[in-house]
DNA sequence: TATTATATTGGATATATATGCAAGAAAATA
DNA sequence: TATTTTCTTGCATATATATCCAATATAATA
């Protein structure tokens, strides 16, 4: 038998710094750390540790620490979800506004991104450090913006 | 093919209101309500909400919507996990004293029970709203008072 | 230290959850 | 309205996650 603070520990470290997605994913990386468990007593961890599995927005999963609260992806409610990737938070729409949040950090890369697609849907964008308010031009609708996005953030729901 | 939006508004209303601890008892909740769902439908649905299923530190599960946030059960790391249940939230220890938070309302009728243990350890307690302190004797260790807690605050990480 | 109670874990497996695929709606567009 | 494209869903099933049981270790107590 290992050292299961220790563990604890390092599961805690994971989590906060990577994307996991599933628990098969974490297990590995936590083998290769040298940590020998099975996934059964990962699976008990996570329980104890109240670590939630939660869509990503993006099609996948990801593994949270409590706390760490979750945004609601689109408040547009109906229609399907919307994309979302490793630096992707959530997205919403509203009128001719589109606020795209992400990790910290990551708002200038991303929006100039979309900048350099030159849409001309798009009328302009303004970047903070973790949130794009992506200002449209009147008449475009959501689905269009979606799809000039759609290769920067990644997958819609697959 | 039924109302979808009608059908997300619902899932958020049953799970910001009662304890479900599984996409099955969520699903007979909802199609007794009249709603016309396959287990693999409420399984999108939730992943597109973003909700999360974690562990509730009572040994069973919660789920949870996006923006409610989880209480780390126990900072007193290591060692296994406590109690838990359904007006249950959260539980730490440090020092004299233990704080036990619950759904909002609870925390009165709680702390009802605990005095009417009439513990030697426990000096007394103060209930707010949501949160009880129950201050200990000195010398009083953590693991006596779960032992005296044990049933109120249901099972112990089954 | 011997004895008893409590925790931790893995293996195997039950249970729960996710998803590929195809079909039937709904919406957008011609 | 006809046609095309996008959604939504169920079914069947793959995949992922949780848990029973038994073994072993650890802690508590005599």
């Amino acid at each position: 038998m290992k050292n299961k603070t220790e563990r604890i520990q390092k599961i805690k470290e994971i989590i906060s710094s990577i994307k996991i997605e599933s628990q098969g994913q974490l297990l590995d990386i936590l083998l290769e750390e040298g940590y020998d468990l099975t996934q059964a007593t990962l699976s008990r961890d996570l329980k104890r540790m109240r670590i939630a599995k939660v869509g990503d927005g993006c099609g996948g999963y990801s593994y949270i620490l409590p706390g760490q609260n979750v945004a609601k992806t689109l408040n547009t409610s109906h229609s399907s979800s919307v994309p979302a990737s490793n630096w992707f938070v959530s997205i919403d729409f509203s009128g001719q506004f589109c606020v795209i949040k992400t990790r910290p950090g990551y708002a200038g890369g991303i929006a100039l991104d979309i900048d350099a697609k030159e849409a001309d849907q798009i009328m302009g964008t303004i970047a903070g450090d973790d949130t794009i308010l992506v200002i449209l031009r009147g008449g475009v609708r959501k689905k269009e913006l979606i799809d000039i996005l759609r290769d920067i953030i990644p997958i819609i729901d697959k």
